[in-house]
DNA sequence: ATAATTGCAAACACTTTGCACCTGT
DNA sequence: ACAGGTGCAAAGTGTTTGCAATTAT
């Protein structure tokens, strides 16, 4: 209970399936997976979708990975790295095509800390995805729009 | 494709399931609840799961509910009523007691702006929620660490 | 009368879990 | 050797759907 989490070093075994799962996550790092795309590409490799699963929850826990919700509930998965500073920027998620976008701009944290003051609520900004359409994909529908 | 929606009038019955359904969700409208809390409360009214979850999903449809996604992937409603200018401004959720808080901020819209302009992307003030800690629940934590 | 809605139960999609077997240390 | 990990299939969630009966218009 009042022990912080990151300790538990030494207890774990570095296995075949867990390196072909983060392998995966940091080849696609600049976009976010389904668990299940990751069951599907290695589904050739041996590696079982419960397998899947338990690594992505740690992963998750241990902060290497991020989570986040699709609006139909489902859950997506991209690689964070150890990274600590990831923790520290706002995260754009496009609508339309799925991809995450890092921004380590400092209108954000004004926001915090307007938010902060003028709200009186702390903001998580590891918890917060901005959600919106990005460049190619409001092209994309200003094509559609006028077809 | 080039119709709005908003123009099926006239084809829905009123129906005392649905009164019912919306008569709570506007009881509650301050903070969001889930189906099964919905479906929990109308069981002994007479209103089975499935009625819950169609006119929950209609009500969305037509904005007068939001639906946000929970970490663990379920669904929490909560009446906006057709209010548009509840799509103008930002949501603060509460990650600790789930209450939603609306802001009609400026700085939010700045912010919008901002993003706009660089980072090139269009953000989505409905589909978008803010997480955090509220006040109330800041000090709770305040208080339970230093238990 | 008749089109829409309801409730049930079965179907679903996604995720978790129990357990016997396998692997890393 | 043995703690930890894996795969399978079974069990859970939360949500959707087919259909006959019911209700609003």
């Amino acid at each position: 209970m009042s022990e912080r989490s990151g300790g538990n070093r030494g207890s774990e075994y570095r296995t075949r399936q867990r390196e072909l799962i983060i392998e995966r996550l940091i080849a696609a790092r600049d976009r976010h997976m389904t668990a299940d795309e990751l069951v599907e590409q290695l589904r050739g490799e041996g590696v079982g979708r419960s397998t899947v699963y338990r690594a992505l929850e740690r992963l998750v826990e241990r902060g290497e990975v991020r989570r986040y919700r699709l609006d139909d509930g489902g859950a997506c998965y991209q690689y964070t790295g150890g990274d600590e500073s990831c923790h520290e920027h706002h995260h754009l998620v496009c609508l339309r095509c799925g991809r995450l976008f890092h921004t380590e701009c400092g209108f954000l944290d004004e926001l915090s800390a307007h938010i902060m003051k003028d709200h009186k609520f702390r903001l998580d900004t590891s918890r917060t995805v901005l959600y919106g359409v990005c460049e190619k994909c409001a092209e994309a529908e200003a094509e559609e729009e006028q077809k």
